[in-house]
DNA sequence: TCCTAACCGAGACGGTACGTCGCGTCTTTAA
DNA sequence: TTAAAGACGCGACGTACCGTCTCGGTTAGGA
């Protein structure tokens, strides 16, 4: 194995002063040598572990977000049979994440670094985008087979409708995130807007 | 008046070499120092009249787009009864410009500052976001009066639904933009993905 | 003449500036710039009309000591017919304007600028310490005629004994001024350290 | 122990650079960066150790005066036996010292440094100038004991007497330091000027 | 159980860029 | 023509972090 004798206090003391730090300072004043303190680690075990601030960052959101397991896969969408339903609960849920500081600091520290990184911008996509894109065309395939949604859809396509305006909505600060936003994108995206 | 004596020929060189060095070194590497080393310019007579390298960036970008008038509002987009084949052209275009580096470079690196800058983002948001929705909003409202568009879409939303994917897809490198792909968005939000 | 249409009222106020600004923030934060603005000038005035910020202090402290006459040749050092008595009192009257912080303040920011610029150090010497040093020659000459010095004493040398180590320990802050010291060095040089 | 894992390599090569650029560019020319920049070292590393340009000056004029040791207090002003003649060659010496610019250029910057600085002069004063004071006074008491000099001779005002007027001329620039002037110099002090 | 390598904290180091200050020159407008 | 005002190119300031590099001290494996 290649991490042999790392530990594993310090690795969570990093994860964690990375975490407090990006909601307290904010993106442009978090820091390497702030992280390093705030743990109580030294600049060089960071540097040993993580290839970049935003490496960590992006191991800090993994590890909070899928708790000790660290595991996605295992994990499915809701799936009532009504997929408008479904969606919307969805993206309440996703609204309200973005809408608690705690979470949505760090992930616009990630976010940033992730635009400048492509490296960054890679195992980003690995390692939390494509397995939750996954769980959301499996919802998607199950809706097209239950009849719900046209065949011929473009599915990913269709994931990037949903989530995409959200997200872009959120990091240029365009406009409040609200429930009501996300349920007329479904609405919308569901029913299409030409006139019969 | 406001700034009266201050220097035309300065001001360009600023801009340009804003443009320019965020092209050639990346958003990462983009300096004040730098900019002024290539404009010739001192770094006070930057920091004299814009309070951050990202509103050096947007000042640049809405030059080099709209053209010495400066003017956005008296643009129109294509209108030939179409909303569909309208909609595809924008959006190659859109995709032809997000796919040259000259201006792409430069978009992510102002990208990046507004993403940690709240008040440059609401600058952004008033100079350049709000007048071409403002574009995007009209051409919709005419296929609304030309009984195109079912008349209780919400607009914003449609907009959103059109745009965001497209940036979101650019931003975190999702994935390659193509014809194809915005092709299929705008199929998509015109027709909806509903099984009828 | 050269000087024709010159302001008065703006050259007085920039001496004014210029002493009482050498007074307020000491020489390390003088600066030509906060001189203009104290004197409610333009820079410009200021380079138009002398060479550097020391000279700039050179015309204010000769003003400020010598009065509107602008001469020093018509004063004369007193003379008592006692030489030991006379140049106590006036190496007295020298350490009590040493010691006081609106002339000494400005002196020692015109004695920083004369250290590093020779042709400043120049100017000094003709306009303030060789009429001075006249001064002080005339009296110790009168002193030889009197009988009272000996006549092979070289008194550009007996100036120096006098009046140097004075302006030594007040540069170097290597000790309290005081009339104490003062005197005890006349006395020392008249009867000099010789045993006999 | 204080300062433990620092570079003596670098602390040395700051120290000559100062030397060599206060000599080469002068004073008002004299900065840290172009210290950083001739040592080969970062500025961060000089303001690390030394509070002020002037500071790094006077380490570097000390480690240069003494030596690799560092001591100053276990030299000795020569003692023949004849004061007058001793004293002639201690300052004929320190003529020749000023008249170098290898090291009277440093020693201009520094002075210049203490004019504008009590905290540095302070540090001067305990580390330079005191420890020479005390080998001066030394040799003077001595002369004391040999019945050479008058028992009730103020040695303090007798050390100013000999070597403040040289300082002073030095600084200022007032005359040519000459091995004739500091010869007067002794003379005078030892006889005094009263004629009997 | 001890030895010894890897890991750790700490932080100095050569750098780059920051945002600010002041320099001396210049240009504009008003008197 | 002089003056107030202040923008300009420039250079240095002192600071913050970067990523690399020692330095002991500690800590866990394999002998």
């Amino acid at each position: 194995m290649a991490e042999r004798r790392r530990s594993e206090a310090t690795r969570q003391a990093i994860l964690d002063a990375a975490l407090e730090l990006a909601g307290e300072v904010g993106y442009a004043k978090l820091s390497v040598e702030g992280i390093a303190a705030r743990a109580g680690a030294g600049k060089q075990t960071i540097y040993r572990w993580w290839p970049s601030k935003g490496a960590v960052l992006l191991d800090a959101l993994l590890a909070y977000t899928t708790g000790p397991s660290g595991r996605i896969d295992d994990v499915e969408l809701p799936d009532t049979g009504d997929l408008s339903a479904d969606l919307k609960a969805v993206l309440r849920a996703t609204v309200e994440e973005l809408n608690d500081p705690r979470l949505s600091a760090p992930m616009r520290a990630l976010s940033t670094e992730i635009l400048a990184d492509p490296v960054l911008a890679a195992d980003y996509a690995d390692r939390l985008e494509t397995p939750v894109r996954e769980l959301k065309l499996r919802r998607l395939r199950r809706a097209v087979d239950a009849g719900e949604v046209s065949a011929d859809a473009d599915l990913d396509v269709v994931v990037d409708l949903l989530w995409g305006p959200l997200r872009t909505r959120w990091l240029y600060r365009e406009g409040p995130l609200t429930k009501r936003y996300t349920d007329r994108v479904v609405d919308t995206v569901l029913n299409g807007i030409r006139r019969w």
